[in-house]
DNA sequence: AGACCGCTTGTAATTTTATTACAATGCACT
DNA sequence: AGTGCATTGTAATAAAATTACAAGCGGTCT
């Protein structure tokens, strides 16, 4: 667990003094585990035993224990916090915060995700008849995305952004068909109108979106990123990123499940495109990366 | 660096009974990283003080010290690196790996981009007229995405993936336009011979692509995120993350070099969005996260 | 308004933990 | 065997963390 994201995550829920030990830590985490109880409680301007009182919160036995752990956290090069953006940003500092953001969220989302259901959506995808990605704004994105994914496989994938389209694909589906559902809120009515309406044909619907929303409820799978409290309103739409990333693993699974034979196919596809590019004298788009 | 390979290395160069402390820990790092000093000394069988000499021989300022180094050591094992995803791969295995190589690259990126180049490139964008995003395949999503972002300010976007009508757009382009070209290769012929046409009518170019490409060298700023290099036939396409995340940046820039009084329009939509959700009797899309 | 309750915070005492100083031991070389 | 240096341990000291407890603050009920 990233300790700096969970200081982070609990701090509204702290008390006043322990939110200026929480601070405190955040603005300089590297200090923090260089320091002793007493300068760290000097430093957040409290006494020490609110200090531990503070790491016992955070679940750990007590000060050294705390630091241990901060300490791993921060080992893997950068602390990964999402912070927001202040006006006063310089471009390396916001730049810093939307890509450390951008880290910790996928970090969150791989930590809270359900293995189990992930597993389940790769059985119904990889034994699909036909594979359908649908998405309203940014997550219309997200499910075009998609589709350039699983086009490299032998199956026919269906995207569009039309929801007219959406709703007769989604009459007119049956019986093998999957169709994958994107929403970051799950509240878009026509989102779950589609689920409704697919699943009267016995299309499986996977939805992902986020927990207790009424399209996850609609679905017959839903995969729920759980991404960090949206602290700002400049660097909003980082859940995109879950999502992509979600369905990379996807994808993947997809993939390993089809069976050695059918990898060696897309190791072939992929070295004739390598070879048709600028420098080789033919041309192609970019979906081949 | 690392502390467990420096003992190991070290090993030899101790003394009997160093010896015997640096054997505990290399035999139980997880546990030695929880004990006390006196509980590391009993289990090595030799004194506190020979503990605490041990940690001054490994360059740390004493025995709290030492856990700390200790405690990244073993923290950074698993994070951060590029791992191929391998046939035999539980959904844990592959999942794990695909959030982490993705994280990863973030990183990279975030190290090796050039900011001054993102400031000019925010210097443009702020004084556009009007504003263009072109992608093709997996980038086109990009471009799309970064539509979406721009179309919540009050600057005219466009976006398509129709290579005629990119063209179209290029050689009717104009003196206060900026393109932004988006190509992961930046060897795909359209995409370089639209920034030539671009550039022809005096449109600002802005090239998101890979170093020494084509691409780079026709536009007028490039920015240049350096993803890892391509491990793994199965998880390709990690680059668009680095992507996604670099227009982040520049909307965030965007914004912030617009000034306070824009900042305020842009709450009070989003504001607007927050309450005509499902659970209040109204519906929009998803592009208002 | 005033008294009471519970929660938060700080002070001071206590305990645990780490470090230092120094003495004893062991080992190599003369 | 004896001297000198390095290694190790013992005991004292210092530092750090934790605990127990009391004061303070904010809220509610009478």
């Amino acid at each position: 667990m990233n300790m700096l994201e969970n200081i982070r995550a609990q701090r509204e829920r702290l008390s006043k003094s322990e939110r200026k030990v929480a601070d405190a830590i955040l603005q300089a985490p590297q200090r923090a585990i260089h320091s002793s109880i007493a300068a760290l409680a000097a430093s957040a301007g409290v006494s020490e035993p609110t200090v531990n009182r503070f790491c016992r919160r955070m679940e750990t036995r007590g000060f050294p224990d705390f630091k241990l752990h901060l300490a791993q956290s921060l080992a893997s090069g950068t602390p990964w916090v999402s912070r927001s953006v202040d006006e006063n940003d310089s471009v390396e500092a916001y730049t810093g915060k939307i890509f450390e953001s951008a880290m910790a969220c996928l970090d969150q989302v791989r930590q809270t995700l359900d293995m189990q259901t992930i597993n389940r959506a790769v059985d119904w995808l990889s034994q699909a008849r036909r594979i359908t990605f649908f998405g309203l704004g940014a997550s219309a994105v997200v499910a075009h995305d998609a589709m350039n994914k699983f086009l490299r496989f032998n199956v026919p994938v269906f995207y569009s952004d039309d929801i007219v389209v959406q709703r007769m694909n989604c009459i007119n589906g049956g019986s093998g068909d999957v169709l994958v559902l994107i929403s970051h809120t799950g509240r878009t009515r026509q989102m779950v109108e589609l689920a409704r309406l697919a699943r009267d044909n016995d299309v499986m619907v996977i939805a992902i979106t986020s927990p207790d929303s009424p399209l996850a409820q609609e679905a017959g799978l839903s995969l729920l990123p759980e991404v960090p409290e949206d602290t700002d309103v400049y660097i909003p739409m980082i859940s995109r990123l879950a999502q992509l990333t979600l369905l990379d693993t996807l994808a993947t699974g997809f993939i390993l499940r089809r069976g050695p034979k059918f990898r060696e196919n897309l190791k072939r596809v992929k070295e004739a495109l390598r070879e048709s590019r600028f420098d080789k004298g033919l041309f192609l788009p970019d979906n081949t990366q």
